[in-house]
RNA sequence: GGGCAAGUGGCGGAACGGUAUACGCUGUGGACUUAAAAUCCAUUCUCCGCAAGGGGGUGAGGGUUCGACUCCCUCCUUGCCCA
């Protein structure tokens, strides 16, 4: 028997034995329920990193847990493997990205399984692969199909540095998400999906997850934001045309003191053609064309030129001057608004900036506010004045009136304008999936019949990272035949946004292997929904709200049944070390390889899911880390100690140890310990084990005398296998057959074990403490018999000397007891 | 500016409205050792006290309650998301 816990030796031995073993793989069985589990599958980078493995630390607790209640349990793990990093780093160590991606997923499949992730290896699943990658674009013609992919001219956002278009999504405050390059804005015609279609049904299905944190659903009801508005007509002062505006706040119509189109408005070269003022405002369209988008919002209410026109405002007749501003943007509703300065902290920042009047319409109750001393808008709800009929009404009441009101006069229509723009998806680089369409000078843009998937990438593509689109210049791969008429024709050369490569990945885990259809239906309605989604918050939007998206495009077209994927949402929390997100430019990352060449992969797993709640950020620790070996350390010596090392003098020691005791530890730590994981309390779940086996340590002197001795160190190997599954592994084993070295069958490893049972009736005391306060104030505690009614225990309560010398002198007002707790008594 | 979290010992963190600080780290003392490491045992919110015991205490202030870290209001600080 080994003397010393040699955890290299006892995991490289169990990873191969499991590996061989294969005891990991999951089958469509209907005789046990199903349980999804799924952790956002990572891009190979080249090496784990501690915010993997915390994530992935956190799905196998929960896959070894529910398989050992007896669950049939889908745990998969793939690669997110197209991307521009492998690019990039192709260029920079002068590979190819299929190599380097290759290399880098060998190389974190082996760190994987030195972690002893429990994962279906067998549905592994590689987006840059053929096998794979073919199904992304059959699935994108299926939208392409329902009219859902389609081309479009826009404004959008370029990144500079990554020399390719990027999403709405993929922008964070004007940078790119990837690289924090300034967004610049292009005008160019690109590929998008048309997930505004679907924007009401995923707003309203967001109602339907209860099971993801009310955080995610905020964001994402946020990003898609709905709101509820009118479109308003403004006539034109002297021409017999019109001015559609959208506001969602009719009420403030009265208060309209002019009106602001954006600088690239249809309407904008018409009203100042051949004016005084034409100059100045081409002028300023020109200067507003090299500004980004966000530049644009941050300059919100600032600079702005006068077109020369009017507008008649239809609720008071009053004409009002029409400018162009920057801070309006064609791409949100009309691309035009009336400006309300006096409720609106833009429209005020604009109007006192360039001498525009106010007018006040909203005051707040019981106040009075006035045009030539406020300093700010006033937007919250109030009363309405100088608003004709609608005088004395609440802002609230004149939302809705006034807005009627125009309908009735059919100068204004209700309507709902959402945030959500629609999916930008092209993008200008190599490594990524090739969207399978066709140009043909005389069919037009056609799809690539099914029977010619996948377009394949190719392989010999000159790519430096500058300029458009590198498939462009692969005459081989662009020049084709329509396949239509079979004319010469050229194939589409921009690729995927990869996002997309990872909206479906969860469906095809099901069923990975199929080389007839992206998945069979009934494999997927087998196993779907995710039941239990791990993975980082930054997905709260990107990856989380496309995915939702594409599922219910795919239960539209009945691929699948469900039409959202993920039942329950765990956003787990940064790791973090000396109060930073680690990072190679702070220089305070941990290399996970690290800590398992010194304390083994059952320490790294154990004190990343002790150190803090999942969801919560956690701080790294080295002395942490100690700790948790230490408590390995510990289980080892208890389990595999004949007898104690010293000679045990505490009182605890001295005292005899009963079975029933024992037995009654045990049960109740199975109990707790049970109950946290299924609250994924993982951090609390591993300090009871610290209690427990705390609690054994003093007995171990005696265990030969106790019956129970053996079924608590069961208990313990069985409640910490899912943290840390290669120690008790090796300890099961040993326990099973300490005498000889036999091969060890396979439904003897312990995660093929069932998790352990309590029993209610061992729990069961035949005293409880029972606290006695006075004044809410603790004062004794008292000692009862557990069906000891409740007026004997008030009365003993009572009786206590400690309790009398509160109480004493003093009139009882009344008593209360909260059963098997504590006993209040309230003296006044 | 708006929205959402979160503020508990020296540190990471526990605590269905019911004994605040479980568990771990650190520190301190002891045992073992020639010595050290490792290990084992004890101790570690704070103030008064030799002690028994008692007072204070969960960012600040108020409220609800017999009783509040927990619920409500105001404020402060930090983090995240959106602008």
């Amino acid at each position: 028997m080994a003397a010393i816990y040699n955890f290299t030796q006892i995991e490289e031995k169990w990873c191969k034995t499991w590996e061989k073993d294969g005891i990991y793989n999951s089958k469509e069985d209907s005789s046990k329920q199903k349980y999804y589990d799924l952790v956002m599958f990572p891009y190979p980078s080249g090496k784990i990193h501690m915010g993997h493995v915390r994530n992935y630390s956190i799905g196998d607790v929960i896959a070894r847990y529910k398989t050992m209640q007896g669950l049939n349990v889908l745990h998969p793990i793939g690669w997110d493997a197209f991307g521009l990093p492998a690019e990039n780093a192709a260029i920079k160590h002068n590979t190819h990205p299929s190599q380097w991606t290759d290399q880098c997923i060998a190389n974190m499949t082996v760190q994987l399984k030195r972690l002893g992730f429990s994962y279906n290896w067998d549905r592994e699943v590689t987006t840059c692969k053929p096998d794979y990658y073919k199904w992304t674009q059959w699935l994108f013609l299926k939208f392409f199909e329902k009219g859902l992919a389609y081309r479009k001219k826009a404004k959008v956002n370029w990144c500079p540095s990554c020399e390719t278009v990027l999403a709405n999504e993929q922008v964070e405050n004007g940078a790119c998400w990837r690289c924090s390059s300034a967004v610049e804005e292009k005008d160019l015609e690109q590929w998008f999906l048309k997930i505004t279609d679907y924007s009401e049904r995923l707003l309203q299905d967001l109602e339907k997850l209860t099971g993801w944190p009310e955080n995610v659903r905020t964001m994402q009801k946020n990003w898609i934001g709905k709101s509820r508005g009118v479109e308003i007509k403004f006539k034109l002062k002297d021409k017999n045309q019109e001015l559609l505006i959208y506001t969602t706040r009719p009420d403030t119509l009265f208060g309209v003191t002019y009106m602001v189109l954006a600088p690239e408005h249809p309407m904008v070269d018409e009203l100042t053609k051949g004016t005084p003022h034409e100059k100045a405002v081409q002028a300023f369209k020109e200067k507003v064309k090299h500004e980004t988008l966000h530049e644009r919002e941050e300059s919100a209410g600032k600079v702005g030129v006068f077109t020369g026109a009017f507008a008649v405002n239809p609720a008071n007749n009053e004409e009002v001057p029409i400018w162009i501003s920057d801070y309006v943007l064609m791409e949100y509703g009309t691309g035009a608004v009336m400006a309300v300065p006096a409720h609106d902290q833009r429209d005020f920042e604009f109007a006192k900036r360039n001498d525009l009047p106010l007018q006040i319409v909203i005051k707040p109750k019981d106040a009075e506010i006035f045009e030539d001393t406020i300093d700010k808008a006033f937007v919250d709800e109030g009363e309405m004045l100088n608003s004709g009929q609608f005088d004395g009404q609440t802002s609230t009441e004149g939302i809705k009136n006034i807005g009627d009101w125009l309908a009735e006069k059919k100068v204004g229509t209700w309507k709902t304008n959402f945030k959500l723009r629609d999916w930008l998806i092209s993008r200008q680089r190599y490594w990524g999936v090739p969207i399978p369409i066709i140009y043909c000078e005389k069919c037009g843009l056609q799809p690539v019949p099914d029977k010619d998937l996948p377009v394949k990438l190719p392989e010999d593509v000159e790519f430096t990272g500058k300029g458009a689109s590198p498939l462009a210049k692969n005459k081989k791969f662009t020049e084709t035949k329509c396949p239509k008429c079979g004319a010469k024709a050229r194939r589409e050369v921009d690729t995927m946004d990869t996002f997309i490569c990872s909206s479906w990945y969860y469906l095809r885990y099901c069923d990975a292997k199929n080389d007839k259809t992206a998945f069979d239906k009934s494999k997927v309605d087998f196993w779907m929904p995710v039941d239990q989604y791990i993975g980082g918050i930054e997905h709260a939007i990107l990856h989380l709200l496309y995915s939702r998206f594409f599922t219910k495009v795919l239960h539209d077209l009945k691929l699948t049944k469900e039409s959202e994927p993920f039942k329950n949402l765990l956003t787990q929390g940064m790791v973090i070390k000396d109060g930073a997100k680690m990072s190679k430019s702070k220089g305070n990352v941990v290399d996970p390889d690290h800590i398992i060449e010194k304390h083994g992969a059952d320490t790294a797993r154990l004190f990343i899911l002790f150190a803090s709640p999942p969801e919560k950020e956690l701080e790294w620790s080295d002395k942490g880390v100690e700790g948790s070996y230490r408590f390995l350390n510990r289980v080892w010596r208890l389990v595999t100690d004949q007898g104690p090392e010293t000679k045990d003098q505490s009182p605890a020691a001295a005292a005899p140890p009963s079975d029933q005791k024992l037995k009654q530890i045990t049960h109740k730590t199975i109990k707790s310990i049970t109950e946290d994981i299924e609250r994924f309390s993982f951090n609390t779940a591993i300090a009871k084990l610290m209690e427990f086996v705390n609690a054994l340590y003093p007995m171990r002197a005696e265990k030969s005398k106790l019956k129970e001795w053996n079924a608590a160190i069961k208990a313990l190997l069985l409640l910490l296998s899912p943290f840390a599954p290669f120690m008790t592994e090796e300890l099961w084993a040993q326990i099973q057959r300490p005498e000889t070295g036999d091969q060890r069958l396979e439904t003897q490893s312990i995660h093929k074990q069932s998790w352990p049972k309590y029993d209610d009736s061992v729990l069961k005391e035949e005293n409880i403490q029972i606290i006695v306060q006075v004044n809410g104030r603790v004062r004794d505690k008292i000692t009862m018999a557990v069906n000891a009614a409740e007026d004997k225990i008030k009365e003993t309560a009572q009786a206590c000397e400690k309790v009398k010398t509160y109480t004493s002198g003093k009139n009882v007002v009344k008593v209360i007891y909260i059963k098997g707790k504590l006993v209040n008594i309230v003296v006044k």
